[in-house]
DNA sequence: CGAATAGTGTCTTTAAGACAGTATCCA
DNA sequence: TGGATACTGTCTTAAAGACACTATTCG
């Protein structure tokens, strides 16, 4: 129930009537409001690794520390928009795997005012990946999310909820794929899954169960790198969603 | 990265100082805000039926429709904090399973301003249970799951987002336990997850499972009602969380 | 033919599921 | 002793895991 209850406080002056709803005796700036952002927390598998995007902070609060980046939510943006605004701004890719993360607002989280943080997990798959040359290439960075340095705000703990949430949906989902180009071989594959559970796999029982929920696709196409038999690739067929 | 970009207008007029942000040269009010309140999907076990309480909207919009019991966050309390105290409003039991859900927040969703909403969802033990004797007894009710009166704003689509949830985790956690009273018989547990999985099952396979986690504890203690032969009465193990 | 990675099969163990009869209490 | 629900065990099937050798390519 959104219902105004007469606990709070009028801080706000009112401002410009909107319309229908001042028809109905309803004041919208009757509570002070918080700010509301979107971070995105950007992750890809890129050199044996499993990597975050950090901005460098440019000014108070958290000055020269790392970041995830964000940014405040327009009002006439949904969520997501907003999530995929971010995402434009800091890389060039389309289509990329986006899902709500947690929503973060503790009090004092943001030394400047109240911020409730809406947090965005995008994956990338390393291939189309490329950052932006923004204003200085030295403001943006990848790190591996298991050697990270110090971060602004809450923003570790939103990492370690990123990790988190990725390993668990790793094992029941088929999110493992849009960390990949198109085509991709089975030991690629295998590769993603042990850099993200940080573990090592058993070849034979990871082919063989992969196999076996029929979501790959051979495409007759095989990758030749190095003086060794070339593997076969494979593409993810989405019909087949359903196991895993 | 919470930083202040320039896209947006400076809509609102100033406030009092923030000291430390003023004195960083940051004001907290160039950006236009949305609403932001805390909603609590509140459910329940009772009757052999899974429910959820809901109130009936006494103003504008959607005046006299049902929805779900929420309200907006002060300014200088958690999210979490907002939602025990809408919880507290609506009932009076304490210790209650509490968990975020999901941050719906589509321009439009409301028609008097832009609201973004925190859901929260919590698990009530029939037992201790007892909605408090609000205003108007008429206006707060449990309602099955199953069968929906039209809810207001995007609620219908909130309450389907929680049940998913619900069901998803019932299968590995110990979610199960907290619709429960302390003591209870492994019929009693088996027709929690009959009721929210919507489907029957083998009371000799249920049995094995769950007491071959060693989550159960036997209270020694048995449980009887009718002219039959009574059940012993068993208390969830905590230190065994693990399994399951 | 040596180096390097791709690719394959069997056995064991564990978990899930199907299935029916005995035990205990009360009236 | 009849009615009602508690309680129990075996067999089958499927999935997970341990484990080692052959195949193909290039230089």
């Amino acid at each position: 129930m959104e219902e105004v209850t007469s606990k709070q406080q009028n801080r706000e002056a009112s401002k410009k009537p909107q319309t229908e709803a001042q028809a109905h005796g309803y004041d919208p700036n009757k509570y002070e409001r918080p700010s509301v952002t979107v971070d995105v927390v950007m992750m890809s598998v890129r050199q044996k690794d499993l990597q975050v995007l950090l901005v460098k902070r440019r000014s108070w609060p958290y000055e020269g520390m790392w970041a995830i980046p964000g940014g405040f939510v327009n009002m006439d943006e949904s969520l997501e928009d907003a999530a995929k605004r971010e995402l434009q701004e800091e890389t060039n890719v389309e289509n990329v795997y986006l899902e709500q993360l947690y929503t973060f607002g503790d009090p004092g989280r943001d030394p400047r005012t109240r911020v409730i943080t809406v947090v965005y997990f995008a994956l990338l798959d390393s291939e189309r990946l490329h950052v932006k040359a923004a204003s200085d290439a030295a403001d943006v960075r990848w790190f591996s999310v298991y050697n990270l340095p110090p971060l602004a705000f809450d923003h570790a703990k939103i990492l370690d909820y990123a990790l988190s949430r990725l390993r668990g949906k790793l094992e029941y989902t088929t999110i493992a794929f849009s960390l990949l180009p198109e085509q991709f071989t089975l030991r690629e594959l295998q590769h993603v899954y042990e850099i993200i559970l940080n573990k090592e796999m058993d070849k034979r029982n990871f082919r063989k169960k992969i196999l076996a929920t029929g979501i790959l696709e051979d495409t007759g196409e095989r990758k030749m790198e190095g003086t060794h038999r070339p593997a076969r690739l494979y593409r993810f067929n989405p019909a087949a969603e359903h196991k895993l």
